[in-house]
RNA sequence: GGUGCCUUAGCUCAGUUGGUAGAGCAAUGGACUGAAAAUCCAUGUGUCCCUGGUUCGAUUCCUGGAGGCACCA
């Protein structure tokens, strides 16, 4: 009935519409485990904040890529890809069906698709472009782009910094154009994938993150942050739900301002999270109050043949 | 009950010396290959409270009404 390749079953959707849920009911289904691709609960410092899942929750299934980082590693999508291939391979080798779950599209992309690999660059290299940034402003860094990589710099969002950044780090790393990494072709994968897509109508995932907002700040958000709020310029907490409350520690937002432009951020962020998700035609989508056994009949029908 | 002020975009308000209107915020659409919960781009038609009048033409002026606020009784 499954197809003979393993099966990833990817759970996916906008934040707090019940993926952490969902995914433990198709884990246990199949007697299986969970890798989590969600670019925030990686780190074991942030808990509430970030949702995730709770210790019942954690204790029902097999979790992995769950608060195994912390805020002081440096972390990126291509740190993903390696580690989260290397434990698919591993873990296929016990279960025939692993399930993924996260709303972090690019890291989905990255598991599931691969990026192009680049080498990696020292960091000195991105903070000197910050800096140059910072003091000559955004026209310097697109005329360096311009000379250095004009089919990179045709297509990029030029007056995104990070991309030109980004772009500028791995030529004056490597001396190569940025462009001449990419396409190198698509990656080899030894399973199959199936997208699982949860959604509602706009106004209940607001009603949904609203609420789930309140229901954070009762669990103790404001507690967790300030803990935090000394690494506050930490790459891991620009994150919606800290950063806000950096700003009423820092004085300029009251506490009331502060809760109402995390729960702004975050319909932002699943807006977001929604123009990511639908240009992947592979997804399946389905209500978010679908029954689990439902989703189960779609699974078993797609991988029977 | 009387007097004055107000009623325009989802919200707060500006404006039209009469030719059907625009800011901020919110919202919406999108991009994005190692910062991605990040970063960036684009998008403003709404019975101008209702009614009648004056006028070629009213959201604007006038009459009456409704709702709100303030003060006086």
């Amino acid at each position: 009935m499954l197809s003979k390749k393993p099966l990833l079953i990817c759970v996916v959707g906008p934040t707090a519409i019940g993926k952490t849920a969902l995914s433990i009911k198709i884990a246990n289904f199949f007697s299986t485990e969970i890798i989590s691709a969600d670019s925030r609960q990686f780190f074991k410092e942030m808990n509430i904040g970030t949702a995730v899942p709770s210790t019942e929750e954690l204790a029902s299934a097999p979790h992995h890529f769950i608060q195994n980082k912390s805020i002081f590693d440096s972390y990126s999508v291509g740190d993903y890809e390696r580690e989260s291939i290397a434990l698919l391979d591993q873990l296929f080798k016990k279960h025939p069906v692993l399930v993924m779950v996260g709303g972090s599209g690019l890291y989905l992309d990255a598991a599931v698709k691969g990026l192009d690999t680049f080498p990696k660059i020292s960091s000195e290299v991105r903070e000197l472009l910050n800096k140059e940034y910072e003091v000559k402003g955004i026209e310097a860094l697109q005329k360096e782009l311009e000379t250095v990589d004009p089919l990179y710099y045709q297509k990029v969002d030029m007056f995104n910094h990070h991309r030109l950044i980004r772009a500028l780090e791995i030529y004056r790393g490597t001396g190569k154009p940025f462009s001449s990494f990419l396409n190198q072709g698509a990656a080899q994968r030894n399973f199959e994938t199936i997208f699982v897509g949860l959604t509602a109508d706009r106004s209940i995932i607001y009603d949904r993150i609203n609420k789930r907002v309140d229901l954070m700040v009762k669990q103790g958000l404001i507690e967790e942050a300030r803990r935090l709020y000394e690494h506050k310029d930490l790459n891991a907490l620009q994150t919606v739900g800290y950063r806000e409350l950096f700003l009423y520690f820092d004085g300029s937002f009251s506490l009331e301002e502060a809760i109402s432009e995390i729960k702004k951020n975050t319909r932002r962020f699943a807006k977001r999270q929604g123009t990511w998700f639908r240009k992947n035609e592979a997804i399946e989508w389905f209500d978010y109050k679908i029954n689990f056994k439902e989703v189960i009949e779609f699974i078993q029908q797609k991988t029977s043949d």
